[in-house]
DNA sequence: CTGTTAGCGCTTTCAT
DNA sequence: ATGAAAGCGCTAACAG
């Protein structure tokens, strides 16, 4: 019977086996430059023992953890959670364990993980940061050598490797959608600019305007958080106005679902009394119910792509320059838009 | 500037603050047992040099990771999010970071994962077994003596504390709802009798029939893989019965989707045309649109107190026997299983 | 193909 | 309150 919680180490496996701790240990690590029969003895002794290597003493001794962080501002929201599973598969693949750290939009919380991960000789960590206030994380990281890949957003000031949606022109196309379904006064929700894609959002948003010949109304600009909460307020605030939008562009999928709740609670009904885009999907939910008209993004290709950026870079063989990898966006028309409608009409 | 890459040590920190390396270890882990003084000067050093503790040899001598793993079977879905949510919010508050596994419900992998953890020296093991074939992976735990707490599934034979819904009650209650609203013919979707969830959920469907008076259809009872291609599944043979069930009970959200989805793409109407409940919310789509009708289980409580026991059980101070906790689910009456609507009809 | 030697960075233990 | 010595389990580096 194996032993029972008892420690068993390289040198007693070795004694059985009749042969030196070194043997047991290239046994353990692929068995290469060791004879059949020799492997098959140490095998024996190594299944007769229960013995488990202690990845403890063999990470420390090669200064080799073989794990990788994955920072996300929110696990919970369906497109962070595709990212870590396309960087899952290939971290997995490249017989990497991956970390996965959620920072609930906190930096201290980011700061926290970043350190921790720093002490935890992680080789590498892909991290799709909270927002500009995340690059003195990125910094420490530089100092410390570890290298990193930025998925989704970028920081401002910060070279590395990126992985990022075509926000820009995503925006502008669902501006442009909106104003062929007839809509002039569009409502934009967006977070703080201090988060890359909320930036371009917003760019793209004017970019649309601008190109639909429809003047900006400033008042129709608001800022709230990237959440479902967000939402909400986001939209009361639309609503307050002496003259509200016709329709909504969220800036993503969780402040879409905050919207479509606060006009529920106010008896509006999407798309009749507000129409309503927004960046992302929300697949489970449009499993069940094709509704909201998104513009979505390949998560899961983000998350591996970048994984794979940064498996390169943590390998050493990456190009000293950053890579920037822009990947497009696709509308995707549903209901909530309102395209099977007749032209919009102000919300009462 | 700090040491840009270069490896510090205890040593050097030591040298420069003119201590002995124990001091600065010291001064590391919490600084008792140093003078107010001696600690400035070590800490001082320590953010002169940038030195960042070396997690991975601290661990080794200290045979102590502070790492629990989560093992689940489904990261995707929701329920299991808001576990992982529940339980990290509780490791973190005690100083435990998380280790997040995936499963994907294949036996393999959960083997895979078990056994890197246990090289990994994790401290704990949280898991939602992918099924009774667990089993051996939870033996080879106990032998190593590596403490774990199941959560929301039980394993056949396998004794350990256990955070788990009352499966039984929530489908009877299910049941007695849909018989209530004038079903009859009532289908069940579950998954492999392997799942104790399943099991327990199909007793509890047994017994809402027989509290009802209603005979039990065996052909009603239809079993498929607890994901969204399941529910297509499953409502397919459903479909196919000479006499099709009014309603569905669906093992768990996923296969209510798949089930959603199926019957949309076949021109049918949930609940005009079968009626639609399941096991556990999809919070997302449940906020954009409450519609499914469901038995919501507390699932962040079982994560936090499951976290909880477990923590116990790795610090050394919980009972020798094993803990069951039970934790009543929730009927939250939506539209999907036809509450406002006349007595149904066979689906035609 | 196999073994020997040495030491990774930290902390436990025991002095002082 | 501080330090000296020793060693955790494993694996580079080098012999043989």
């Amino acid at each position: 019977m194996p032993g029972s919680g008892l420690k068993i180490t390289v040198r007693e496996v070795a004694r059985r086996a009749g042969v030196s701790p070194m043997t047991v240990s290239r046994v353990v690590n692929g068995g290469s430059g060791v004879s059949e029969q020799t492997r098959r003895r140490v095998e024996v002794a190594i299944a007769d023992l229960g013995y488990i290597p202690n990845r403890l003493a063999s990470n420390f001794r090669r200064e080799r953890t073989g794990i990788v962080a994955l920072i996300v501002p929110d696990l919970s929201d369906p497109f962070f959670m595709l990212v870590v599973a396309g960087a899952e598969e290939v971290a997995r693949r490249s017989e990497y364990r991956l970390f996965i750290c959620n920072t609930r939009s906190d930096p201290a919380r980011e700061a926290d993980y970043v350190d921790e991960m720093l002490a935890g000789r992680v080789e590498g960590v892909l991290i799709a940061p909270v927002s500009d206030r995340t690059r003195p994380h990125l910094t420490r990281l530089t100092q410390k050598g570890v290298p990193f890949v930025l998925v989704d957003r970028a920081v401002d000031g910060v070279e590395a490797d990126l992985v990022q949606g075509d926000s820009v022109a995503g925006a502008r196309e669902l501006v442009q959608h909106l104003v062929k379904l007839g809509h002039k006064r569009i409502g934009l929700i967006v977070e703080s600019s201090e988060v890359s894609t909320a930036r371009d959002r917003l760019a793209g948003y004017l970019e649309g305007l601008l190109v639909c010949g429809i003047e900006v109304s400033e008042e129709l600009i608001v800022e709230a958080t990237a959440n479902i909460q967000g939402g909400r307020d986001g939209v009361e605030r639309l609503l307050g106005l002496p003259e509200p939008p016709t329709a909504v562009l969220a800036v993503n999928n969780l402040v879409a679902v905050g919207v479509a709740q606060e006009l529920r609670t106010r008896g509006l009904r999407v798309p009749e009394d507000m129409a309503l885009v927004c960046f992302d999907d929300v697949d489970l939910a449009s499993q069940l119910d094709p509704f909201l008209t998104v513009m979505a993004q390949p998560a899961e290709t983000f998350g591996r792509i970048a994984m794979q950026l940064l498996l390169e870079r943590a390998a050493g063989d990456a190009p000293a320059r950053r890579r920037r990898v822009v990947l497009p966006a696709d509308l995707i028309v549903r209901r909530s838009c309102g395209s099977q409608l007749p032209a919009p009409t102000a919300v009462k």
